[in-house]
This record gives C-alpha cells, structure tokens and sequence, in this order.
DNA sequence: CTCCCTGGTTGACGTTGTCAACCAACGTAC
DNA sequence: GTACGTTGGTTGACAACGTCAACCAGGGAG
C-alpha cells in the first residue's frame, strides 16, 4: 500500500465524515502518518486529491456495474439493476457521490476522465444489448441511456438532498423512480 | 434596498463569477460597500448568507414557473414547459443551480424551506391537472412529477457537469432528455 | 564515489471564517 | 430631556487552511 493510496483513503474517510468542507489537506496528512505537507509529493493540488478520491469511486462504482448477478438475467434486468445500484451507491455514501459527479468533466484529470468514461461506456452497452433483444424501446441507445442515467441520477440527487422525501403521501425513494421509469420504458 | 440584499446580491454575483470557493465573507463585504464583519450583523454564518441566496434563487424559479405564457396552453404542454425553464435555468446559472439543488433540505432555513417547497408544489398542481385533463398517464400526481423533475434534475445536472456531451453522435441535450420522457409519458 | 531523483520534513506567508470589543444613531420610557 | 437598549456598523485579533520554499535522508544509475 503507497502512501499516496493511504491519502487517498484517509480522504475519502473525511469525506464521509464531514462533508467536502472538513476534508483538509493537513489532516488528510495527519491520518497517512506523514506531515501536513506530504500530500504535496502525490498531487499538485488539493483539487487533484479529491480528484483521485472521485476517480477510485468510479471505477468501485464501475466493478458493481460489470458483474451480473446470475446467468439468466435478461439485458433489460440486468440494466435496471444497474440503475438500481446507481441510486444505492448514491445513498450509500452521499459525499461521495455528491463529489464524483459535480467535477466538471472537461476540466478533469484523464485518470477521472477514462474512470468515469468506462461506467459509462458499460451503461451504453447494456442499453444497446436490451434494445436488440427487443424488451426495450429502439431509438439511439446513447440517447435512451443517458435518459435512463438522468433519471437515475436526479432521483439519487434529489432524495440525497431531502427534495424528494417531503410528506408520507407521494413519497416516493430514488429506487421507486427508477422502477417506475423502467415500468414506462419496458415494452 | 437594504444591506442585507446587497449582500446577498454581492454573494450572488460573486458565485456567478469563480464558483463557490471564490465567495468570501470580506470579499461580499468589500463589494456591498461594507467592513468584512458585516455581513454577520444580518446572517449568523457563511452557510446562512449561501442560503439566503439559494432561497432567492429558488424565488426566482417558481416566479419563472407561475406565469403562463398563454391562455390556450394545455395543461401538459404547460408542465413541459416549466421543466424546460427548470434546465434553463440551470444552464444560465449553473453555480446558483449547484448551491440551490445540493443543499440538505431538512437541516435548512425555514426560509428555503418554504422558497423550494413552493416550486415543488407547483410542479405537483401541474402534474394533476394534466392528469385530470387526460394527456398524462395515471397514478399518484406527486409521484409522477418527481420521476419527471428527477429527469429534468438529471439531465441539467449531467449536463452542467459535462457528462453528458461524450462525443457528437448520440449527444443529448438536457432539453433533448426532457422532451423525451414527455414524448413517452403522454398519451 | 558521486550525483540526483523520490519522498519526506519544517517553517513561513497570505487569506479566510469567526469572535470580541467598541461605537454611533435612534426610538422609547421615564 | 435625559438615560437606555437595540440595531448596524467598525477595527483588531486568532486559529486554521492551502500553498510555497528550503532543506534533508536514502537509494539506484553512471
């Protein structure tokens, strides 16, 4: 294990704890064991640390994505549990995702770039596979999987943000709207 | 006008401007024409002034989403264009979007509390009546407009942070993604 | 052996959020 | 009319933060 492994995750631990406001370089240095200036021998920036911090998260979130549950799952299934583990990966660790996906991507480092690109790609994929077997409406597939991620994505945004759980009436959990989109979308 | 929408309007420029790293306190202070202390003679905090411009931002939307723009707009027609203005308004101002969206609801002002729950029940009101007009799909009103507010919050969201122009061929636009779902939804 | 990266250190500097103390104007009670 | 608390402003200080500069151990290449 590198330090730079171990500022990374002593990061991402304070991110979890407190908020990006309460990640701090010098206490990132603190808990790698090293001094409050070592960070600066791995990246250039804070930026660049927090950057790490989103790239590794990808690429979790990626690993979770890319390998199926069961052999009999059909490609349209098999997308919805996707989205599905996009909204809990969401839930799971909110700073996290509230800091992988608010990086501006064409500003971004190209370890973040090719991290987010593959989860992604794989989404894409799944689409295209679900359209060919015919249990998903046609139409360009990177179109139908970025309106399948937007709900997703809003969905997580939202309930992480407490929009969505306003009164017990229409309550309605991120996972309630991807199943309802994909009720819609199922043919 | 009061000090206190000086401030908020200097905060407001100022995330306009840098992001919202670059709104400091003595800097809002300096560009109302006041000491750096000020600002905590009208908000207890940095948080409390962020709010303030949240709840104003928020303000703005529903302002933006009450007034039709005709009299023979459909009831659909009229939700569709309210989530259109809602992803305009975050590609206009995509740093007021950021702070205004990411903000925990619960732990917030009653102030934005009630700012962003009026929008809210207005896009619900708007949901029921194309319901109850028969060109939109069944089921409980407040559940449909948050899968259609988590696509248009999606999609602004993804767009703003980049994700979603790849490359040229299946590029989607956070309009395109609005448009889209209304495509399938109405009936 | 020497040299020079690599990864670490300590110390400093300017900026920031925040606290404390002080102060002018002013409406109100006596 | 004078005393007084409130409101909205000031200046000055403080600790913490990001960052820069200078210095230093060690180990592999020449």
């Amino acid at each position: 294990m590198s330090t730079r492994d171990d500022l990374v995750a002593a990061a991402t631990a304070l991110l979890d704890e407190g908020g990006p406001e309460h990640v701090t370089l010098r206490e990132v240095g603190r808990r790698a064991g090293v001094s409050h200036n070592a960070p600066y021998k791995h990246f250039t920036d804070k930026q660049a640390l927090l950057e790490a911090v989103a790239a590794r998260e990808f690429d979790r979130l990626g690993r979770a994505m890319t390998q199926p549950p069961s052999e009999e799952t059909t490609a349209i299934e098999l997308l919805h549990l996707v989205l599905l583990e996009y909204v809990r990966w969401a839930q799971r660790h909110p700073q996290r995702f509230e800091l992988a996906t608010s990086w501006p991507v064409p500003s971004a480092s190209a370890e973040l770039q090719l991290s987010a690109g593959n989860t992604w790609r794989r989404l894409v994929e799944l689409t295209a596979e679900a359209q060919a077997s015919g249990s998903l409406s046609g139409g360009d597939p990177e179109r139908l999987a970025a309106l399948a991620r937007a709900v997703a994505h809003g969905a997580a945004h939202l309930a992480m943000t407490g929009h969505l759980a306003r009164d017990g009436k229409g309550h309605a959990s991120a996972e309630d709207l991807v199943n309802d989109v994909f009720a819609v979308l199922r043919r």
